[in-house]
Formats: structure tokens, sequence, C-alpha cells
DNA sequence: TTGATAATCGAACATACGTTCAATATATTA
DNA sequence: TAATATATTGAACGTATGTTCGATTATCAA
């Protein structure tokens, strides 16, 4: 379906048998790269196992040596950074909650630290979080991709929903949940949309203007949630 | 890679040469309907025209002979309630106009005349109507996807962005670009969700509350676009 | 040094895909 | 009524897909 389209590394000797100095680690990662690269501008089912050998310089036979199953070397693709972000998430939350004490947390401040972690890698990133990025917007309306962000990324989000409503307590809770969620798609269509303007702008060795983006979605984002939190609770 | 999973309408007498009651427009509208349904959940790479062509309880050559090749089966897919969703939100615009007179639209009323149709046939529409919002949630994200939404949708858009221009003359004008695709894949992304709920509902004999998402979503881009507005115009 | 384990290759398998085509039966038109 | 256009069938073509397997070479432990 695809000609070689990209390559990512040096090319390993393409002889029978084990490579000289072949450890799992490196092929697994030129797979990953290759896969996540892939998967973000064809999809799951547009992408082929052969695309992925082949833009990694590999037979397709390792592919499954290194990950069993199509399935599991996608869940492999956004496993693998999805703790990073986590992490960096997990973090700005307790930071935020030190910081306020017994107070709730501003909401803006709750916005920033969920927004922050994904629009600095998706803008300013390496080209691998870039296509992570685009990935991660693809997948948040197919069936397969809720399932798997759902796997990845739900026990943060919802700590953010918890605060999220601590911090707008007259707020109703469905309505914060629905402004959550738009937030998210936002950032996701924006970041991916954004991400490749700068991609492209970056050929032409250009940049994107600083943190213009990342401001106007804290800003939008923040607005919205509190106008939510001031609507009448209970209606038809 | 499917086995079967819906059948749109009777099924035709399976007899060679052309049946006794066959118009080309029945048979083209289950074809369209059935495709719809599939390729928002399956996806374009995801969904095959022997998937849908059992779905129709029709050969597959006869998907060739009414729409040619699959791509331009999708195209005829979305460009079938396209030319109805631009023109609701084009009258919608024109009253709006009119009522507004002399002075510039409230932002709220721009954003209720542009949401309000997809949200209307997304929560209340009939199973089609449900299937082409998740459709349009799925393409948000992927090229193919935004390619066949600016060929169908892109000069709307544009009607509406250059509204939101002149009601907060203001504002920096990428910041409103931004602040309008927000709002887009917001609703994209709230519709498809809550018409999976929507549908799941119905299954139990539930109801959706009224107008009760739809309310936030009016409320939260509002919201969010006015920020925008209040923002410095110009900034690294 | 020997034996087990790890990592790769090339090839094959069975299935699924989009497209095309001759054959056939109904509708429409002249 | 005869001739043409329309709508369908079943079958085939060539290619692409995910997966599996035996053979081969390198690494590492005993």
């Amino acid at each position: 379906m695809r000609t070689a389209r990209l390559r990512v590394g040096a090319d390993l000797p393409a002889r029978l048998g084990r490579p000289k100095g072949a450890t799992t680690g490196q092929t697994r990662e030129r797979i990953l790269d290759t896969a996540e690269a892939l998967f973000a501008d064809g999809g799951y089912e547009g992408t082929s196992i052969r695309d992925i050998a082949e833009g990694a310089g590999i037979g397709i036979a390792v592919v499954a040596y290194h990950f069993g199953p199509k399935e599991d070397l996608f869940d492999a693709v956004i496993a693998r950074r999805a703790g990073v972000m986590n992490e960096q998430r997990a973090r700005a939350l307790a930071d935020a909650k030190a910081k306020a004490g017994d107070h709730p947390i501003e909401v803006e401040i709750l916005v920033r630290a969920y927004v922050a972690p994904f629009v600095g890698y998706a803008l300013h990133g390496s080209a691998g979080w870039r296509n992570y990025a685009v990935l991660m917007g693809r997948l948040a309306n197919s069936p397969r991709g809720t399932a798997v962000i759902a796997r990845h990324y739900d026990a943060t989000a919802q700590s953010y929903i918890a605060a999220l409503i601590e911090s707008l307590p007259g707020a109703d809770r469905f309505a914060l949940i629905e402004g959550f969620m738009s937030m998210v798609s936002a950032m996701l269509f924006i970041c991916a949309s954004t991400g490749r303007m700068a991609s492209l702008a970056e050929t032409f060795g250009a940049a994107l203007p600083g943190n213009y983006v990342f401001d106007n979605l804290v800003q939008f984002n923040t607005a919205g949630l509190l106008a939510l939190a001031h609507r009448p609770k209970d209606q038809s």
C-alpha cells in the first residue's frame, strides 16, 4: 500500500542470523519510533506491519518477535510515553495542591498543569513526541483509540476531575466532566494541527511564536470551565 | 475482517440480472446509510467494501457500479448531509445578522447558531444523522478526514470566523481562529461520545436530558472566545 | 568448550482487499 | 416491437495483510 517513506536509524547488516552488536533495546526503540510515526498519519488499520518493518530497516518477523501481534505493538507505542506524561501531570497536581494549602486550587492553575506537559512535548519536543501528539489526537474519536487511552490515562484524568470538582463546588458535576472532555479534545486537536504547522515551519527555518498557542488554550478553557460553574445545577 | 453486523433495509431478490422494482435512488441510499454506519465505527481503512455490500444486502460490484472507487463513496457519504448542515448554518447566520442590524452579532448568538444544527442532529436526529456525527468526529484528526471536511465545510466555517472577527474587533485574529477550532473539536468530541451514550440509553428506554449538553457547550465556548478577546493582541 | 538463549532472515500460509468483467434480467425509449 | 440503457449477479485478478516457522548467527552461562 505504501512505498518506502521513512527510515529510522542506520541500516543494520542484512545477513542471516543474529547481527553482531544487536541488543534488544535498540531494535525495540527503532520499531516503536517508526510505528509511532506511521500510526500517527495512517491510523491503526492504515498502517501495515510491513510498512513499519521497512521503515525500521528490519524484516517483518522481527516486529512479531519483539511485540507479538499488531495490537500489542500499538499498545506499546502508547504506553511508552504515557508514563512520562502521567508522571509530569501528577507532579504538577501535587505541587498545586501543596501551594494551595487548605484552599481549593485555582481553575487556571489546574488547566495549566494538565495542558502544559502535552503542549510542551507536542510543540517543542522531539520528532517522536510530536508524532505521539498527533497520534493521540487521532485516537480520541475511535473506539480502539478511546480504549487504549482509557487504559493508560484515565487514572490521571480522574484525579484532575476530582480536583476540579473541589475547586468549583457549586458546579454541576456532569457539566464539569463535559467541560474537562472539551478541554482535552481542544488540546489534542490544536496541538495536532499546530504541531503539523510547526513541523512545516521548521522545514523552512521558521519557528512557532513561543507560548502563544499554549496561553490561548489555557485562557479559553479556564474561562469555559468557570462559565459552567456559574450555571444553575439541575435542569431538564 | 468483520462478520455480518448490520443490515439496512429488506433483502432484495438474489436473482441474476436487474431486479424488478429497482430504481437508482433506493440502492444508492441504502449503500450510503450502511457505509455511513460502518465508516463511523471502523474508519475508512477499517471498513471494507465487502462489509458495506453485505450490510446493504447486495453484491460488491453494485457498490462500484453506483459510486466508483472507495474514495468516491466516502466523499459521497460526507457530501450527502453536508448540504443540509451548511444550509441551516447559513440561514442561522443570516438571521442573526438581520436581527443585529448595524451592531455586531453577540458571540453567544454566533456560537449557538453554529453549534445548534450539529448538536440537534447528533443527539436527537435519526440513526443516520447520529452515525454521521460520530463519523465527523473521527475525521477531525486524520489527513483524509480534514481534506474531505475542508472540501465540504470550509466555506461556511470561514463565514462564521469572519463574523466572529467583526464581533470581537479587539481580539487577535489568530487567537480567534484557534478558539473557533477548539469549539469545533469540542463540539465533535462531545457529540460523538454523548451520541454513543444516547444510542445506548435509547436501547434501555431512557432519554438524554433535553438541551443540557447543548447549553453547556454554548456556555463553555462562548466564555472561551470572550476570554480570548480580552487578551493583549501581539506577543511572542 | 559446550549448550542454551537471543535476535535476525527469508519464505510461506491463509485470508482479505479494491477493482474489473462477462452474463443476465428489467426499464425505457424509438 | 425492437433497440438501448439501467441495475444486478457471480466470479475472477492481482495484490496486500497478519502471522508463523525453520534456518542461521551471535551472545552468554556453565
